[in-house]
DNA sequence: AATGAATGAGAATTCATTCAT
DNA sequence: TATGAATGAATTCTCATTCAT
């Protein structure tokens, strides 16, 4: 049976079958085949839209990333916002990125692998977004923070993988950013400094 | 040429060769050929030691934990050191062993479970040790952490990616974790908290 | 974009695209989809006009032999020209035809049916046409050889590959020829016989 | 089922039904599936023995012209022989080896695609040994040729194209020979020149 | 006539694993 | 214990051909 549809809908449906079939298996476990199957689709046309399974990766990883650097335009260019604003903000969009793909993607049962490379890729497009807002907050003085970009490389990375870690309470996260940012208790809507041990008693798993 | 030689020196010698290749090349790209050649043996006698490359991966991640468990072990239990000295020489430990298997921590890519074997094995490996410094530090009001568990996840993660990133400078890295765990400046040994903004200022390539 | 063309002309678009791929890369390299392409048109179309590659294969032998009949014709047709002359002419024909279609006769390698195919088609056209020629010098007295029919076919193929072993000067083609058929010296435009051993004395390179 | 066999032997048997399918379908059309399940043995196998179908290609193609290269070099190095003993021998041998691999290699039915890359090979192979007793001839005012290393390249494709079209009489051969390199008729065993143009009458398929 | 999305059979190649010796 | 030949399923990718529009 043929079914014939519009070249941009079915790249997309390739391309959800893809990041679907990744985020279950991670890359390397999905064949070419079970997304042509999962689409479904014949494996040739798979390969009448992408040159191969590589170009596939990539695409499913600029589709994030293209969205996230909307998303955080959007807020940095905003004139109204204060610096702690955008980075409450920004905080926001970026567990929401995530958590949106862990939706989208059915991340729930294995860790999603693609999200080693998503998550180069997704630092590079929000790096400078991100790092204009913290210079200016350095200017300021509400920030006090060695080798920024470092530290926001750090950041980024350690709290992406805290939240995938099952950590997603976002006053939880607002208070981790103004301590590694060096940021005013409560400015970011964490609770604050004061007490700061006794919010973390009970044991938690290490990892995952 | 046959060679004989006792089942536990041959099993060490295989399951080196393995390490030093999943190390190099990443699990995915070496084959058990490989890992055959280069011991020298025959393939068939590798799957007389291992039932599958599966279990070879698995030896040689807890091989590699128990290398790192024992060497923390060793710092934390000496009583000579001070905690700022005890954290130096973790962040030293912590990173010889991400350096030595940047490969090895790279199959994330390849092989989400694997990789998740791995990081579960030397998290939990790791964090009791860790933490029970950090305790100590926070209980005589030398670490001013709020959730110290997160952020010491945050702190593992991010400082692994960001030396895996090309970042290998210790010194930057005990600037880092001083600010991110709040303690004195220079107490693991980087320059004085004045100053800071002055330690970047070339622009860094954000990620990769 | 749709441009309508009568039958004919588009028929002759999509040859002359194929011809000039296949001459180029060779049959077997060349898709049906690079011809469209080409010329340009969908494929499909080109499935319109040839009920499959094969058949593209065949019609771009067709003309080729035809175009070559045809110049022969010309050639031989002629009262005016002396048989040298005519011999001289048909040499360059020759090789104006293997040069346009290297790649074509290259097709030896990958498709013996196919270059069979073109062999006996351009020797089926060019072999009586010449031959009428040498029966007429032999008569004359002017060639002497044993087995024309033979010495025809080896000096036929033997000149081609020579040729496509890149030897392109035809005064050294032409020197080959009248030795091969036992024509006076210098009678096709080649240098005398005297001193003919000096003509070649750097070593070259004995096939390709 | 399993079959072990030494490595030599098996490489051999591979080889040969790899020549033997090339000969008959020819290289593109030749799968080493077929390979594999001519011999008959499981197509990871092939892949043991030979890196790429390529490389069974030149394999199957070295084989040839080894063989070729140890019986022209037999011939040629013989002090005994005069010049044109040598050549009336390698002239057999030429035409023996393509004889016996157009049994070896079934040859019979379509032509078989390879000779071209094996025509390559077979003569760069021989045309030094071949070289070295024209040289000998020319010295001695035996053979008189223009351009000799042209018209060996001449003579050598020519004559199998012709060999390959069904004319096996090396007596014919012999004059054809005769007459490129300008040898005293009778010298090679063919006919004496006179009354040559009698020799062939009938009309012959100009090719195939 | 014309388009180009869609098909699917089959190609080369890889490699974990088995097993006769 | 040790060898390495042997297996075969799985994988990526190609392309001639078809067909709904």
């Amino acid at each position: 049976m043929r079914t014939i549809k519009d070249a941009k809908s079915r790249r997309r449906e390739i391309l959800a079958s893809a990041a679907h079939l990744f985020a279950h298996q991670g890359v390397a476990r999905t064949t070419v085949s079970e997304i042509a199957a999962d689409v479904p689709v014949a494996k040739g046309l798979v390969y009448y839209y992408f040159a191969s399974k590589d170009e596939i990766v990539s695409a499913v990883i600029d589709a994030l990333a293209a969205r996230l650097e909307q998303a955080l335009l959007r807020v940095v260019s905003r004139d109204d916002l204060s610096v702690p604003d955008k980075l409450r903000r920004i905080l926001k969009l970026f567990f929401r990125v995530i958590e949106r793909h862990a939706a989208l993607l059915d991340m729930e049962k294995d860790r999603p692998d693609m999200f080693a490379r998503v998550r180069d890729r997704l630092c590079a497009t929000a790096f400078d977004q991100v790092r204009s807002v913290l210079k200016a907050a350095s200017d300021r003085g509400l920030v006090q923070v060695a080798y920024p970009d470092y530290m926001l490389t750090i950041l980024i990375r350690g709290l992406a993988d805290l939240y995938l870690t099952g950590v997603h309470d976002l006053a939880v996260h607002a208070v981790l950013v103004e301590q590694v940012l060096g940021l005013d208790g409560g400015s970011l809507g964490g609770a604050s400094r004061l007490g700061r041990s006794r919010k973390q008693t009970g044991r938690i798993e290490p990892c995952s």
